[in-house]
DNA sequence: CGTTCATTTGACCAGCATCAATACGCGTGG
DNA sequence: CCACGCGTATTGATGCTGGTCAAATGAACG
């Protein structure tokens, strides 16, 4: 749930706002005029703290407003009428969350931090006052929101590819996502487990193993654990270039 | 292309706006007050008619709006880099088209009319303006483009289920969107072919031949050619129950 | 009335799910 | 510090769903 009332506020150390946010190049005022960056600032709750394991929101609770991760995982879950999981998408550090209840106001989709999260929250309530004041921000939310049809586009392609070809572009996606954000694209952790990329690619967690040996066998990658280097970028590319 | 000089102008018969469209439940103006709409009415160019096989839209050209099909369908495709077609939707009268360029102002998906289309186009340039004269519509767009996630999560749920499902799924959904737009909902004709459903669904064309067939054999629907008639609605609801 | 494309139907087999057993990793407590 | 236990990951064996190839039938259109 979102819940202001149980964030750490950020007064105890040095203030971080919108301004001068290390993410502020990605996040929500990406595109915005400077003076309209301010005015966001005012109104986000920063500092909002999970841990792994706890939601952020769950499916059917009321539309609280846009959240952009400022550090660490989470995945988004929906769920199909015998209660299985569906692995929506990972979310990463820098990346926005919560669109699944704009439309109809309640969420369909419940967000999971899969290792502790700091987030931002920009109320519901705040975007329609901002929609007023800061015209500039509807056309951001708006292109980010579609932003998201771009990646939906993306996955069905997926969807149509070999367990190879999915498991070598889940982990070039993953790479460019993170590459974009500052870390290394080489090298990182996979903070979910072999199940939920499985259930994220829509194929069995042995064929993800067994996938994942198969690329180390062929010099592609090294893992140890969560713990995944790239040592042949080219090589995995060329999966889905055939 | 969207090109307002192809259109037939709506002043040789009747004047149709948008507060007397017989769409105006389910377009734009959906959830706009009244005055609102009146303002809409005035940016939106109508009457655009495309004929079957025709581009309203090709992937790669610059964003140039939000389109409402008022009659006829449309497929919405995308290529991966074999240039395989990959349907990514199909468009039914009173639904809207043309977020896939909304992001990044260039198009990533082709729309094409699966037969003769009419439809309305809300220009991108006045779409900024109306953001700072109706806020209100900023809301709504935002609001419609967050749908569009909310049936990509339905699209996944669909790619993790067996053939039969699937197909079951899309004749349903179909007759829903159909009949919410005041169409029988038990029999009506499907104007894409079985390579495009099965393209849509993710399976072989023969596999949608042979499972409609299958569902007439048990007398769940009736077919002939493309006129589809459904025949025992919860035997086919009974798919994804279970 | 023939040409062309869409659809149907059949035969075969590959990819991947499923089931099962084992190995590994990690935290807990002795 | 090691032993135990539980969850995650790996690895192997088997079978089914649905893809692919091929041929026949049907529909649309000039």
């Amino acid at each position: 749930m979102i819940d202001s009332t149980t964030s750490t506020s950020s007064t105890t150390k040095t203030a971080v706002t919108c301004a001068n946010c290390n993410l502020d190049n990605l996040c929500i005022p990406k595109g915005l005029p400077r003076s309209e960056v301010g005015e966001l600032a005012l109104l986000v709750n920063r500092n909002n703290i999970r841990q792994k394991g706890e939601a952020i929101y769950h499916a059917g609770s009321p539309f609280r407003g846009i959240i952009a991760l400022r550090s660490g995982s989470a995945k988004l879950l929906s769920f199909d009428q015998n209660g299985n999981e569906l692995v929506v998408d990972f979310i990463l550090p820098g990346e926005l969350l919560g669109f699944d209840g704009m439309s109809s106001q309640i969420h369909n989709c419940t967000a999971i931090a899969l290792e502790t999260v700091n987030y931002c929250h920009l109320p519901a309530y705040k975007i329609e006052i901002l929609a007023i004041n800061t015209p500039g921000l509807s056309q951001v939310l708006l292109q980010r929101s579609c932003n998201q049809f771009d990646a939906q586009v993306q996955k069905m392609m997926l969807s149509r590819r070999s367990a190879e070809e999915r498991v070598a572009c889940f982990i070039l996606h993953i790479s460019d996502r993170l590459s974009i954000r500052g870390y290394s694209e080489l090298e990182f952790r996979l903070s979910m487990s072999r199940e939920e990329i499985g259930n994220y690619l829509g194929i069995a967690h042995e064929t993800v193993s067994r996938i994942i040996h198969l690329f180390q066998a062929r010099k592609l990658i090294a893992v140890k654990s969560k713990q995944l280097k790239i040592t042949d970028k080219k090589g995995l590319f060329s999966f889905y270039a055939t």
